[in-house]
RNA sequence: GCUCAUAUAGCUCAGCGGUAGAGCACUUGCUUGGUAAGUAAGAGGUCACCGGUUCAAGUCCGGUUAUGAGCUCCA
């Protein structure tokens, strides 16, 4: 018997039953069967020498391909790193390990205490087994028969796999040449060792088995593969310059903020990084405005009482900062929780006088500082905090003003991001979580009106199901930077239920009383988080508009220091952020620290200059100067001063 | 919160049982120098904090706090 093959050209091959992909390969050419690895059938991947069943798609699966890569990642992890581990630490026991982007993991449960010192040596056990080329083969076994083998093994998270399998048969196990070394797994494998590429161990940590922080912390060991020598020294390449734009090495080396032990999480922003925030507060505070928010302002310590009926009190009590008055000197026993969002303040403004529908919708803003107890290891530089302030909004509207007001926001969020320098960013619709307030019926209804507006207003989105707020479905907002990283900044949440909880109506046409939806967006999230994501984003060169020093006015000799200070005082009056440097350093220690701190433009000032009334101008990346009159430089310099 | 690591001068780091070091930054001389480091001298430290071992502790061992890489979490 023959059977067809569909190749992905839509070419159609033909070969006796049970032909193996590796038949299939080396029948198209002599060249592809070099490179084959595995084959896909029916979109599904198989080792290369399963036997093909019955007609079908098929394509096979070369070295070069993504696919190939990610099952040479995951051989490299199943096979080669699991099997150095147990030579190295024979009692050890295996977990998982699975590829993950641009790399691989292993976890492994070990009575020795691996260090990121031990990587070479596990590194070098990986080399001597991948130069043996072994073939890998693979068993089919029985349920029984796998949880027989990996007992004699002593494995338990291999037979807890097992068990936990609604699987009956076909356990796959992986074996290589002369090796008692075996591995459950679901495969497909490379055929042998010897398409093993460039790889290097780069990390290790603990993780949960099952990613259960009620479950046994093993230790997870990290690396990173590649088909080419070359393109493993690239990716090493793009980690180092992705470190030299860490915000928190940035934020040191051009004195914006620092951290302290007194208050971990809290940001002691310097001048600098003060003036980066003002700006874009202010930035945001005219767009707001532009668009219909009012601003409003609500307290920092309110009493518990409201988080009690708001329901933060019951979900999030362990993240809340409390606050109780000294006993000695307090007349009145009261607890308050330093407010962790702003909603119910905003609520509270609401329910101030008596709201019509023709009030509808109602958007307030704030730009309200929170405070949220972060557990101590989770904290990150600027981009987790416990102290932090949001460019926060509340939205009260009517259900069929959902859908308009989505694609208000959508848009406003687009510009403002597209304002700062991101032009890409992703929705994210996210569903019902577990731990959630108010009935199913609401829930019905709330997600249902999100994905009517995101779909009616065309744009494409994906589900991300259970991780909606406690009150109700949300569109997150995710924005590519510049090195292709991504951030979930902007927000849109529906909530049916707090309006309710906190008893906020309106009086609707019919003249009875209802309660709004209220929306909860941000599009920034964090004024912290976002700066350091800018920083990182402009690797400390931010635009004109937001950089804390604009112009340096650098004079080269002590001379010209009149007609620097005139300069400078000329640029301020123009609203410039420009500062003078008259120290007695030459030029080129100047303009080597000012470059240092990202300064956009240094102006060089010499004798040339004050004679002839002129500027020459550096800017920042560049090594050419460019050189005008005093009122041209000016001129050119406030050009640059907008968003 | 969990695992592992780290904490020495303002910054970046060396020192790992026996009198605390370097480079940069800082101060003061000299230097007026044309676009990413002129030059010399000086000052600067309870080696995170608490306890233990030792004749002797930045150095070894506990604990605490903070930070880093992950895990878990993120209204």
């Amino acid at each position: 018997m023959r059977m067809k093959l569909t190749l992905p050209d839509k070419s159609i091959r033909e070969l006796p039953e049970g032909s193996s992909g590796y038949d299939l390969a080396k029948d198209i050419g002599a060249g592809l069967a070099k490179a084959a690895i595995a084959l896909s059938v029916d979109g599904k991947q198989q080792d290369l020498n399963d036997a093909i069943l019955e007609d079908c798609s098929v394509s096979v699966i070369t070295i070069e391909s993504q696919d190939g890569l990610e099952i040479m990642r995951h051989t490299l992890a199943a096979q080669v790193l699991a099997r150095a581990l147990k030579n190295l630490y024979p009692d050890s026991k295996l977990a998982i390990g699975p590829t993950i982007d641009k790399g691989f993991y292993y976890d492994i449960e070990c009575s020795k205490t691996i260090s990121i010192d031990d990587l070479e040596k596990i590194e070098k056990e990986m080399h001597k087994i991948v130069q043996s080329k072994s073939s890998i083969t693979k068993k089919l076994l029985s349920k029984s028969d796998a949880l027989n083998v990996f007992k004699s093994l002593g494995e338990s998270y291999k037979q807890e796999i097992i068990n936990d399998s609604e699987q009956k048969n076909d356990f796959q196990l992986y074996y290589q040449d002369n090796d008692e070394f075996v591995d459950l797994c679901k495969g497909p494998h490379l055929p042998n060792l010897s398409f093993i590429g460039a790889f290097k161990l780069t990390k290790v940590s603990g993780a949960y088995w099952k990613g259960n922080s009620n479950n046994k912390m093993l230790t997870r060991i990290y690396g990173t593969a590649w088909n080419t020598e070359k393109e493993l020294n690239e990716y090493l390449h793009e980690l180092e310059e992705a470190e030299k734009r860490d915000h928190r090495k940035l934020g040191k080396e051009m004195d914006l903020f620092h951290f302290q032990d007194e208050a971990p999480g809290m940001v002691f922003w310097h001048s600098d990084g003060w003036t980066i925030y003002r700006n874009l507060r202010n930035f945001v505070r005219l767009k707001l405005q532009e668009s219909g928010y009012i601003e409003v302002n609500t307290p920092q310590v309110i009493d518990r009482k409201l988080w009690e009926a708001s329901g933060h009190w019951d979900k999030y009590r362990e993240n809340m900062f409390i606050t109780e008055i000294d006993e000695e000197h307090a007349n009145e026993k009261r607890v308050n929780a330093l407010k962790p969002m702003n909603c119910p303040g905003h609520v509270q403004i609401y329910n101030q006088g008596i709201k019509s529908y023709k009030d509808l919708p109602l958007k307030y803003a704030e730009f309200g500082l929170c405070h949220r107890y972060e557990r101590s290891g989770t904290m990150h530089g600027l981009m987790r905090v416990r102290a932090f302030t949001q460019d926060d909004g509340h939205i009260f509207c009517t259900n069929n003003q959902i859908e308009s007001e989505t694609g208000l926001f959508i848009e406003f969020l687009s510009n403002l991001y597209s304002d700062l320098g991101f032009k890409e960013f992703d929705i994210k619709l996210s569903t019902r979580p577990e731990m959630r307030v108010g009935s199913d019926e609401v829930w019905d209804k709330a997600e249902a009106a999100l994905e009517s507006a995101i779909k009616n207003l065309g744009y494409p989105y994906r589900i991300d199901e259970g991780d909606g707020a406690f009150y109700g479905p949300k569109l997150d907002f995710v924005l590519t930077d510049a090195i292709g990283r991504e951030w979930q900044c902007g927000t849109f949440q529906l909530d049916f239920n707090l309006a309710e909880r906190l008893d906020a109506q309106y009086v609707g046409e019919d003249g009875n009383k209802h309660y709004p939806v209220m929306i909860h967006r941000a599009v920034l999230g964090s004024f912290e988080r976002f700066i350091g994501i800018l920083i990182e984003n402009y690797a400390g060169k931010l635009p004109f508009w937001l950089a804390p020093k604009q112009v340096v006015v650098a004079s080269i000799v002590s001379d010209v220091n009149d007609y620097a200070d005139e300069i400078t005082s000329m640029l301020k009056k123009q609203g410039i952020r420009a500062e003078v440097d008259l120290r007695n350093e030459k030029i080129g220690y100047k303009v080597r620290e000012h470059s240092f701190k990202k300064v956009p433009f240094i102006f060089a000032i010499g004798k040339n200059e004050k004679t002839d009334r002129t500027v020459s101008i550096r800017k920042i990346g560049s090594t050419d100067t460019s050189s005008m009159s005093l009122d041209e430089g000016i001129n050119y310099i406030c050009s640059h001063n907008k968003v």
